[in-house]
DNA sequence: GCCAACGTTGGC
DNA sequence: GCCAACGTTGGC
């Protein structure tokens, strides 16, 4: 999961109640689909996009599956949707909590060097995708170079 | 600041 | 249903 640590960072995510936020603002439906197939115990990396460096910071837990998004009922909030009904909200959203950072962020830069990485979904071209799969060979792959540092 | 790679909107 | 125009994301 993506965000920009100017407006939601991971060490944001450590320091909220429980450690747990509702990961809301979601409004692409591929993304949107991806969060909707997260199970709870599901296990997720915090990725810092827009910054430097970009990597991935974090490991987190989805808590609580797919349920409507409230901010897209919010007239006030910057994600709100009028042509989305209460009847059929169309965003969703997960709740994660925050399990370990990694004790060294994994650099996009770094991860593109990785074999086992090359097939990645974050590091496709062209991929603007808020919400991405991730397979359990990166996963481990990712969560050694997190730890090593390497 | 630029621009590629999208996704969305709206005219037809 | 097509597609041009426009808006957004996010890496560089």
């Amino acid at each position: 999961m993506k965000t920009e640590p100017t407006t939601f960072s991971f060490d944001d995510l450590l320091r909220a109640p429980r450690k747990t936020t509702g990961w809301d603002g979601v409004r692409n439906y591929q993304a949107r689909n991806f969060l909707r197939e997260m199970k709870k115990g599901d296990t997720v990396f915090i990725y810092h996009s827009n910054t430097d460096p970009k990597a991935v910071v974090g490991i987190a837990e989805v808590v609580r599956e797919a349920y409507p998004d409230p901010t897209q009922f919010d007239p006030k909030d910057d994600h709100h949707d009028p042509d989305s009904s209460p009847d059929d909200p169309r965003w969703s959203q997960v709740d994660v909590r925050a399990v370990e950072k990694l004790a060294h962020p994994v650099s996009l830069e770094r991860m593109k060097t990785a074999r086992e990485l090359a097939g990645m979904a974050l590091l496709q071209r062209g991929n603007r995708l808020s919400v991405l799969p991730v397979s359990e060979v990166e996963f481990r792959a990712v969560v050694k170079m997190g730890k090593s540092g390497s």
